[in-house]
DNA sequence: ATTGTGAATGAAACCGGTTTCAGAAAGTCT
DNA sequence: AGACTTTCTGAAACCGGTTTCATTCACAAT
C-alpha cells in the first residue's frame, strides 16, 4: 500500500510533470518557488519516498561501496585491527552518504569467487581492499574491471595503485630506537613476513640498529602470523637467546608474548622490556600496559573513503597516489621508561 | 569500453530477442538447446555480465540485506562478539548470495537518521538488527516500512517479531549450576542491565541459586556494560562480600575480573572460582583459561540469515517466530574442576 | 509593438534488465 | 489431413527514476 508512492503519482497529485517532481527531489534550480513547495508539500503528505533502485538505473551511480577484507578467516577477527579499520570505513562511509557492503573473503578457494561476484555485480562506485598476503590474487580483478578501488596497507605490487598505509618502516623504526634509548643493546622483535605491514615493520627496527650502530642478529628475530598464538611461540623461540628487550609487530602478539615471559617466569619490564605496535585495546589492557606505536586507523579509514570518493568523482582519471600517515610512540609500562607511576 | 555490452547487444549479436537472452541468463526452460548454447557462447565471447542494477529495478529484488548494529559505537568493537556475529552474518549472506551492508549505527542522535536513511533507501530485501539498549529506538521504523528484518538477540519489545537468540536464561543457569555442583556457596555475578541478554543470564543465576535452596544476595550483584573495565570495576565492588565464586556475563567483563582478582591477591581458581559467558577468543587465551557457556555465534548469524530469507520470499505473510539456541558449558581452567592437567 | 533572453516546464527518450502476451513452429492425436 | 497441444520465440510493456530537448512564458530591451 504505503509502498506504492512513485514519482509519477506525486506528479500528478501536485499536477506537474515527473521531470519536475525529479527536479524538486534533486534540488535542481529552474523550478518556481510555489510549484517547489507543492511538490514538496505532496511528497511530505503522501510520505513517498524516490525508489533508490530506479534511481541508480538512470544515474548510473550506486553510492555503494564494496569493502573487502582479503584475510584468511581465522586472522580477520582474532586480531582488532580489522573490526576497528571496518568500524572506520563504515563511519566514513556513512558520513558521506555512501553505504558500505562488506565482503569478507575466506581463503577457501572462494576468495576469488567472491571477488569475481563482487565486480559482476555492476553495483559498486568503489571498492576499498586491505592488503594482505592474498593481496596479490585479488589485485587482478578489479585492475581488470574498471572499477575505482583503493588499498588501505601497501599492496604486494603497488606500482600505479591508490593505497593509505601507516607508516610502518618509522613504526618499527620509533620502537627500536626508544629501546635502543633506553639503553638496551640485545634488542629481538616478532615482525611478520606476511603481509607488507609486518615487513616494514622489521624493516624500521633494522633501520634503527644499523643507525645505532648495533649488529643485526638473525636469530633474534621471529616471524608471526599476528595470532596471539604465534606471539607466544616467538617469543618462546627468541628466549634462549636471552634478548633485553623485544619489538613486537602487534598487540596481539605482544599479548602472546607476554603470556611467554610469564610463564618464562620473566617480568616486563624489570627483567625484559617490550614495545609493541598498533595501540588497539588489548594494548591498554594488557598486564603491564603496553608501549606501542600507534597506528591512525580510523584516519586511514577516513582517508581511503575520501580518496576512493574523489576518484569516483573524477571517473577514475587522477594519477594514482599513495598517502603514508604518520605514527607515534605511546609510552605506557611494559618498556620501563616509566619508573614510578 | 568493455562495460558497454547490454542485453541487447548480446541479443544482435546472437540473433535473438532480449527475452531470449534472458530466459538463458536465468536459465529458464522453454529454450531450444541449440539456441542457448549459441546466446551462451556469445555471453562468454563477448565477456557480458548482466547490470545487476537493471535486474534489480525490474525484479524488484535486490539481494541486498542490511546488518545493523545498533550498539554505542565504544561497545560495538571492544567484546569480541560483535565482530564474531558480523563474520558469521556475512559468511550466511555470502552463502545465499546475498550482498551484505554493514551499519553501525552510533548513538549520537545520527542512529535514528541512519536507520531513516537504510530504510529510505528502498534498497534492501530485508534487515537483520542486533538487539541492544538502543533497540527500542530502532524499532519503530522497520515495523513502520513493510520491509522484513529479524532480530539477532531478543529485543525489547518482542512481541511478534522474529528474533533469533542463545538461551541467555540456560547459559546463566549452566554456569551458576555448575559453581554450586563444586561446593560453592556465596555465589556473585557480574550481569549487565543494558539489554535482554544480560538480564536473562542474571535470571538463569537466580533461578540457579532458587533451585538449589541458596539466598539471593543483592549485595553478590554487580552490573557491567560488556566493557573489561566494567568487569574489573564490577569485581572490585564485590570483592567486600567475599565471594567464593563468581559468574561473570561476558569474557570481555571475566576478562576485568580476572585483573582485580590478580590485583587483589586471589587466585583463580584456588581462591575464588570463576565461569564467564560467550566463548570467545579471550576465553581461551585467558590466564586461567576461562569456564565459559559457549554461544553459537555462528549459527546465531547463519540462522537469522535464513529466516529473513524465507520471510522474504514468502513476503512476510509467516507469523513470527522466535529461535531459542542451545548453549553449553566448557570447562577449563578458571572454575577449578579440573584439577591436575 | 517587436524582438530577444533566460527561466520554467513537460513530453519523451533512456538506463538495462524482466515479464507478459500473442503468435509461430513443432509434435500429438483422431 | 485436421484439430489440439505444447514448446519456442519475439514484440512490447514495464520497473521508477533521470536527462535531453523543445516549447511556453515572463520580462526587459529596442
Amino acid at each position: 500500500m504505503s509502498g506504492k508512492i512513485t514519482i509519477q503519482r506525486v506528479a500528478e497529485l501536485a499536477n506537474v510533470s515527473k521531470a519536475t517532481v525529479s527536479r524538486v527531489l534533486n534540488g535542481y534550480p529552474h523550478v518556481r518557488p510555489a510549484v517547489r513547495e507543492k511538490v514538496q508539500r505532496v511528497i511530505r503528505e503522501t510520505g513517498y519516498q524516490p525508489n533508490n533502485i530506479a534511481r541508480m538505473l538512470a544515474s548510473e551511480r550506486s553510492s555503494i561501496i564494496g569493502f573487502v577484507i582479503s584475510s584468511s578467516a581465522q586472522m580477520v577477527f582474532h586480531d582488532p585491527y580489522f573490526p576497528a579499520l571496518t568500524e572506520a570505513v563504515s563511519d566514513a562511509a556513512g558520513d558521506r552518504g555512501l553505504i558500505m557492503a562488506l565482503f569478507m573473503s575466506h581463503a577457501d578457494g572462494q576468495g576469488r569467487k567472491t571477488v569475481n561476484s563482487i565486480l559482476a555485480a555492476g553495483l559498486f562506485d568503489g571498492l576499498i581492499l586491505t592488503a594482505d598476503a592474498n593481496g596479490a590474487s585479488i589485485l587482478p580483478q578489479p585492475l581488470a574491471s574498471d572499477i575505482p578501488f583503493v588499498f588501505i596497507g601497501r599492496p604486494s605490487q603497488a606500482d600505479g595503485i591508490n593505497y593509505v598505509d601507516a607508516d610502518n618502516v618509522q613504526g618499527g623504526f620509533l620502537a627500536t630506537s626508544h629501546l635502543i634509548d633506553l639503553g638496551h643493546r640485545r634488542i629481538a622483535t616478532i615482525g611478520s613476513n606476511r603481509n607488507a605491514s609486518g615487513e616494514d615493520r622489521v624493516t624500521g627496527y633494522r633501520r634503527a640498529l644499523s643507525e645505532r650502530g648495533l649488529a643485526f642478529d638473525e636469530r633474534l628475530v621471529a616471524f608471526g602470523d599476528y595470532s596471539l598464538e604465534s606471539g607466544y611461540l616467538g617469543m618462546q623461540s627468541l628466549l634462549p637467546y636471552k634478548p633485553e628487550a623485544v619489538f613486537v609487530a602487534t598487540d596481539t602478539m605482544a599479548l602472546g608474548a607476554l603470556r611467554a615471559l610469564r610463564e618464562a617466569g620473566l617480568r616486563v619490564p624489570e627483567d625484559i622490556a617490550l614495545v609493541s605496535h598498533d595501540d588497539l585495546p588489548p594494548a591498554v589492557q594488557a598486564d603491564p600496559p603496553l608501549t606501542t606505536v600507534q597506528q591512525p586507523i580510523a584516519r586511514a579509514g577516513q582517508l581511503a573513503v575520501e580518496k576512493l570518493a574523489r576518484i569516483i568523482a573524477q571517473s577514475g582519471n587522477a594519477p594514482a597516489e599513495k598517502t603514508i600517515l604518520p605514527v607515534k610512540l605511546v609510552v605506557r609500562e611494559s618498556c620501563g621508561a616509566v619508573q614510578s607511576i
